[in-house]
DNA sequence: CATGAATGAGACTTCATTCAT
DNA sequence: CATGAATGAAGTCTCATTCAT
């Protein structure tokens, strides 16, 4: 007779176990995904990756396009709890606005690779996965259109341009910034691609941290030089 | 009896014919890649839509990957010389960065297939695609920054922003309200897919031309009010 | 309750039963490849042959042709054995020639459709089976000349031939006789042949064993006759 | 009006012009297999080395398979045809023999692409093939034992061996000579070949004619030492 | 629950053959 | 007769998913 582990005894493991299994799996497919692609990878990558038999991926996830959209609910879940902690830490719409700028570009900093796949691999994908996205992004935005539109009106900031579009013409600064970032960081990308020949292109080795300065400097004066000001 | 081009009068088609035929074939990739994204879409699907044998398209391209690099390649052409061209037609780097902006929301609002292809479908698949698109962006924003840079070489933009950068920020709003139109759009996105529930998030049917001033606005001075001008 | 080996409490399929699977699908090759010949067979016939799908034939080899190879390599093995194992059973120069000779046409003799992949299909195929080709015969061949040049040494034969050549002398017209009898039989060749026409060219239903005495008498003698021995 | 040759005057080219080409196509086609083999090879190689266009292939043979026969047909007529000269020109059954073998292995050293096509690349290939290769290599075994019988007959030689087995052997002895001479070529088999290894198993770079000596030895005298002689 | 061997649908690609010029 | 672009059938191989152990 063998000795088994509590769990073992216990005919089935504990929902903890279970949970931290599946987090495993989404891990796992969060590096493959990162360096291969989505379609590129393969489950058994994953199931490698995440030191578990193929087959058991299927006991957690219905299919592999249900494994993307997990990872993807489960790191968009986590962004936009960050941010919405961030922007409610903050009293101010211009205090907001940095906050949600400055939690961004920390985030990505921190966790590069959950940036990459964020940024980069879960926007291919198959028809379904554009649904799920655009209305993960689309909490994200609306936190960001909030802080516009309460800026505008408190009169802080000129109505010319709309807060909901306001809101995506932030969010685009950011999310070019992170994929120059991303891509130009050694490594980033695919694993095997050849560096691009030009450097001149602000797309590699810069602090992504600064760009939240950069950010916050064309919201709020624009590119103008204010000389009597 | 007719008189002949020496190619015809051999029964040879013309170097025209087979230009044409490779353009009919891009652009039946064009359209069922917009659609069924790349991975997805069947080498065989692309050859109903151009209306040619399966076989007949390994005649004018490598392979697949080969197919997609070649449209992408071609539609880039396109999209710089325009740019280009626009930007030259211009004499102050405001003016400049105005052609740049409309002429880019110009060319999505009238070739929205086109512009669906360079902007969702062309990011994804194999890593050497990436170079390419590395590449081939890196023109475009290299236009844009050399705008940017005479701009703040004139003192008539701060440089807090460094031009590179400040280029990355304005393709991003501009890649992003793109996205937002390209996908709010009827029959945007891939077929069959189910409208987003959300209507205020900025994302659907609004005129992209306005994007031109929104980016305008933002770029000259922020969204900053200025009650004293 | 059963005691079971490790494996199969694990549920996992024993070291024996994948080499036992590898075997069915090399024999169901072996019968197919004799059938219609290497290039025309397909991995599908093979797989239905073996009782398995398709994709199971992936599993155990790499390719068509890494299946080709392996199939030539396990039963040249069986051959150079089964021969090695003959001669070095017999003592004198004379008795060691008549061993090899005698268990290669016994051989012939009991697993023909074994000696008609080998004598027919395994010589065609792709350039780099010639190597192979070329070592394992290369085997069959050195033991060989060894029995002859150990004659040539002890007198017992005459150097004329060098040893070398004279092996391949002797296995030219074993491999000759054993074609001849493998077309020869009902259902020799491939199916669906038409019997040739003419039946008097030593190529039909003779007796393929006898062929070691013949082998021998022309070793032995030649063809002259001596009336005065 | 331009000038035409007179064949184009004439509205049509002469049996000779026609059968030219299709001999420069048997020739190209000869190369092209003996490099690549029949089934590697496409029609499109054989078309390019003869200098026509692919569909002129198929105004002189009805398939690639019925241009492989055509090939083999060529060659054997040329071969069967040289040998019975050979044999015709002398009068005992000894000198016929030495004939036939010599005469054969001159033909190799001299056209030594041709025997390359017909010893490895004709005896792959299509079920039907098999046919026509019995049958025209039948005519070369009925010559040869034709002569064997005559000497039989005429008591010169044992009966040991029926005629046509003899002739078989003797084949056997020549065919794999002859192979082993073509493999040890240096160029031999297919191009971008691996040498083999080993240099002792005689197969590489002898005196092919003097294998002649070799088959008329051990036809002779077997390898048995004559002391008494 | 976990395993991983097996499955088999389906994709890309090749190439012998045809036929309009 | 000659051409060679076009055809499309067919084969090899991959990989998501299943299920017996």
């Amino acid at each position: 007779m063998t000795v088994h582990s509590p769990e073992a005894r216990a005919g089935r493991p504990t929902g903890d176990d279970r949970a931290a299994k599946r987090d495993r799996i989404l891990d796992a497919a969060e590096r493959v995904f990162a360096q291969r692609g989505f379609f590129t990878a393969k489950v058994s990558d994953i199931a490698k990756e995440a030191g578990v038999a193929d087959g058991t991926i299927y006991l957690y996830f219905k299919s592999k396009d249900d494994l993307l959209i997990s990872l993807f609910e489960s790191r968009m879940e986590r962004v936009n709890g960050l941010l919405a902690a961030a922007v409610a830490g903050a009293t101010t719409p211009r205090a907001k606005l940095m906050a949600f700028v400055t939690a961004y570009v920390g985030m990505i900093a921190e966790q590069p690779t959950a940036a990459e796949v964020l940024t980069i691999e879960l926007r291919q994908s198959t028809k379904f996965m554009r649904e799920y996205s655009a209305q993960r992004f689309g909490e994200l935005l609306r936190l960001l259109a909030g802080v516009i539109a309460e800026g505008q009106a408190a009169g802080v900031w000129s109505d010319t341009v709309p807060a909901p579009h306001a809101a995506r013409m932030i969010w685009g600064m950011l999310d070019e910034l992170a994929l120059a970032w991303l891509l130009g960081r050694d490594g980033g990308g695919r694993r095997g691609r050849k560096p691009p020949p030009s450097a001149d292109d602000g797309g590699r080795k810069f602090d992504i941290v600064r760009a939240a300065d950069w950010v916050g400097a064309l919201v709020t004066q624009g590119l103008e030089r204010r000389s009597n000001v």
